[in-house]
DNA sequence: GGAGGGCCTTGACCCACGTCAAGAAGCGCG
DNA sequence: CGCGCTTCTTGACGTGGGTCAAGGCCCTCC
């Protein structure tokens, strides 16, 4: 169990079956039921989780107790590097949506863990880096472009399925969430998509499959100013 | 002159003598002027600059080439994680503000490097993750709250310096560019100043120099939601 | 099957902020 | 010193999208 959890997950995947078996004995398994936490804003403690199955949310909570949904974690991501390496507490959450296998690791663990591995540094310096640019994407789409052209990006971005000649991709989430993760609300959001599925730019499903009838028009819009 | 960017750079600065003069001959050292590039979206090299003396400004193009300032460099503080450890092209532009010393470092370089002092790979993760953490703030602040609050939540960043008992800091920049940094434009940012400075929170001296009068109230203002 | 409770959608309203435009105020430069 | 540039400020205006509210849909659980 634990030594799956070491090998599935990208940042150790490259390492030999003996370092696996190492790294495996620092790693501490955990597993959590829908709705459990992982991490609260302000524990004290620090540690980097790397969810191995299941799902994990990553939200703040602003002033007024609403929640910012920040990302959705699936098998092989990890969160809390923030707070692992720079030793201050987290300002997030980390809730399961489903039952969730996690492997937990102690800050002083993994300090000593990438002193001996090099090779794992340059691995999570690959994946925060990538976080950092999807950060800045969505920063930068913010204040430039508007819910219909971050919705088409959204949408180009996801993975398709062909249905007779159309591509079809499904909404991994609850339109709520994938409007806030838009930076937008759920109302705006189904605005967005009526707007366009008028436009005949998509058609609209039951549920949350949706067919990319003019691909084309789309990336025009996503890349719009 | 390269041995000094070395040792200055917090990111090597721990290291013993002896490394250090080995990353010397890694470094390249460049010189830029005003205006100069360092580096351009689209530019096929990967490289990671560290700044020396001077600043550098980073931002991106929108499509209707309007620039979105990203952030300003001083010494010590480094840009080009991104496309060194993804292998990405850059997104982004690096500009000097005035005369400014780099390192730089390529990609292929900066892996050996990291695979033979684990501790330079811990630091840039402690940087990298430290970016991360700011721009997910950002990104957070400007959903969830307002141009006032965000100025107010800036102001009270600042370094201050006491004049008569009262807290003046000196915006380091243009008011044009905090105004990007703030993610909004000129105007509205003068407009939040003034609402400010007519509450009494703060004073507006000519030049760039602020007093903050009331901090309490401004911080109050920063947090609320 | 009926009731309750999420989601989702649509409409009406409103307000913060971006845009456009016009002065004012600095500031380098000949 | 005066010219012209950029920056800053203020006003007027329009609008994207957030908020509130109501109704429809779907699913789960008695």
């Amino acid at each position: 169990m634990v030594d799956t959890c070491v090998a599935r997950v990208p940042v150790f995947s490259r390492l030999s079956a003996a370092d696996q078996q190492r790294i495996a004995g620092l790693a501490h398994p955990r597993l959590l039921s829908t709705g459990e936490t992982a991490y609260s804003a302000d524990d004290e403690v620090s540690q980097l989780v790397v969810v191995h199955t299941g799902h994990l949310k990553i939200f703040r909570l602003a002033a007024d107790g609403t929640e910012h949904l920040f990302r959705v974690l699936g098998p092989g991501e990890s969160a809390g590097e923030t707070t692992v390496f720079t030793g201050q507490r987290p300002l997030d959450f980390a809730v399961s949506l489903d039952e969730c296998q996690l492997c937990v690791f102690r800050h002083d663990d993994l300090e000593v863990l990438i002193r001996q591995h090099p090779e794992i540094g340059l691995r999570m310096l690959a994946t925060v880096v990538e976080r950092l640019s999807q950060t800045e994407h969505r920063l930068n789409s913010l204040t430039s472009r508007d819910v219909e052209s971050r919705l088409a990006d959204y949408l180009l971005s996801l993975p398709t399925a062909r249905h007779d000649r159309v591509a079809t991709v499904t909404l991994p989430l609850a339109k709520k969430d994938v409007a806030a993760l838009l930076d937008t609300t759920p109302e705006s959001f189904s605005r967005a998509l009526s707007r366009l599925a008028a436009r005949g730019l998509i058609a609209i499903s039951t549920g949350r499959s949706i067919s990319i009838t003019q691909p084309a028009a789309l990336q025009a819009l996503a890349k719009a100013e």
